[in-house]
DNA sequence: CGTCCACCGGAAAATAGGGAGG
DNA sequence: CCTCCCTATTTTCCGGTGGACG
């Protein structure tokens, strides 16, 4: 640990700084939906931005400006990837007690109703986790929930409407509110502030903040990236540095983000990685697979089916970690060809 | 025109567990 | 404790896809 910090938790990624710079109009936007004298109509809202453009601090914070006449709950489809934990998370933040498996979905949703009394404010953050399971009858649900407003969240659906249900979505009809990535400039200016927050004055050189929001305009990676150069540094972060940890710093945000999800997730994403420093042919689902069941057994562990290996892969794929393109059939078959995102060039080639 | 590639992805079943009521 | 219902996680099964190639 290097002497350059003050104090380490604006550089967190949970942190919530005191100001929240770069989304005044995201935040106007919201407030002004739901200033509405009739608290019986709240707005159901359904908001896009790519990963590290602030969707869940954005809304986290919205939470808290509610009075307490306002229930507020915040659930993550990473998490809560099912109707029913979904719902017996929402009963634990209604009344504090767990449920605990093995009851019936409609007598949850009965109880979840009854705790429904003041005007409540729901988010469902990484809805897209919680649609490729039963979440299209968990937000039926809560859309049809008296004063109670949806605020899906996601980072790969700009627009709701195609992954539910016609009547879900009838019911549900949000307004539409998009973060836009940010400029490498805004990306500086926050990453700036916090690093303020956090260092010794002079710590941090200019160029080396700069080369970082070039690269990457996603502030979750920029965190972690000023947190591993923090860690490295002897005296000063300069660009020299920053490039040296730069590939240990995404290992770091990989690392983050799959530890939300199963040691086979983590197992399959290191397979792909190496499997495309050593080929070159493009990787398919069943090169991969073949290459997963192999580390299992030398690790002595049962491989998972391919079934469900394949669902793993759409969950990679969800959290922005590879990119598959699809065949529905042709010469290759039906497959999917994989390769993991080229993170280091988001915001210089922008295709369309 | 038929066949083949190779696995997508829906559906059902297997397995392991919990809660409530008799 | 038994039964009957539930959930969660995973496996098994398999019809279907569309371009190339004979």
């Amino acid at each position: 640990m290097s002497n350059l910090i003050d104090t380490r938790t604006p550089l967190e990624t949970t942190h919530l700084p005191a100001q929240f710079v770069g989304r005044e109009a995201e935040q106007d936007a919201l407030n002004d939906a739901f200033s509405v004298e009739d608290e019986s109509c709240l707005p159901n809202f359904h908001v896009y931005g790519p990963r590290g453009t602030g969707k869940t601090h954005l809304l986290q914070r919205f939470l808290t400006t509610f009075p307490p006449t306002f229930t507020t709950c915040y659930i993550s489809g990473i998490h809560q990837d099912t109707q029913y934990k979904a719902l017996e998370r929402l009963y634990q933040l209604l009344t504090g007690t767990k449920l605990g498996t093995g009851h019936h979905i409609a007598d949850i949703q009965r109880k979840v109703e009854e705790q429904v009394t003041l005007p409540t404010v729901i988010v469902v953050d990484e809805v897209d986790f919680l649609l490729l399971d039963d979440g299209d009858d968990l937000l039926y649900f809560l859309t049809r929930l008296e004063n109670t407003a949806v605020i899906t969240v996601s980072a790969n659906q700009p627009t709701i409407k195609d992954e539910m249900d016609d009547r879900t979505y009838s019911s549900f009809q949000p307004q539409h509110l998009t973060l836009n990535r940010y400029t490498p400039n805004a990306a500086r200016q926050i990453l700036a502030d916090r690093a303020r927050k956090a260092l010794q004055p002079e710590s941090l050189q200019r160029d080396a903040l700069t080369y970082i929001t070039t690269t990457t305009q996603n502030i979750s990676i920029g965190l972690t990236w000023l947190r591993e150069a923090v860690e490295t540094a002897e005296e000063q972060i300069n660009t020299e540095l920053v490039q040296e940890v730069e590939v240990a710093a995404y290992h770091k945000y990989v690392r983050m983000l799959l530890n939300r999800f199963t040691t086979h997730h983590r197992r399959l994403y290191n397979t792909i990685a190496r499997l495309e420093q050593e080929r070159d042919a493009p990787l398919t689902t069943g090169t991969v697979y073949r290459e997963y069941s192999g580390r299992c057994e030398s690790a002595g562990v049962a491989p998972l089916s391919e079934r469900r290996i394949s669902d793993f892969l759409t969950h990679l794929e969800l959290l922005d970690l590879i990119e598959a393109s699809y065949h529905y059939g042709g010469p290759m078959g039906k497959t999917r060809e994989i390769q993991l995102v080229d993170w280091n060039s988001h915001g210089s080639e922008e295709t369309e």
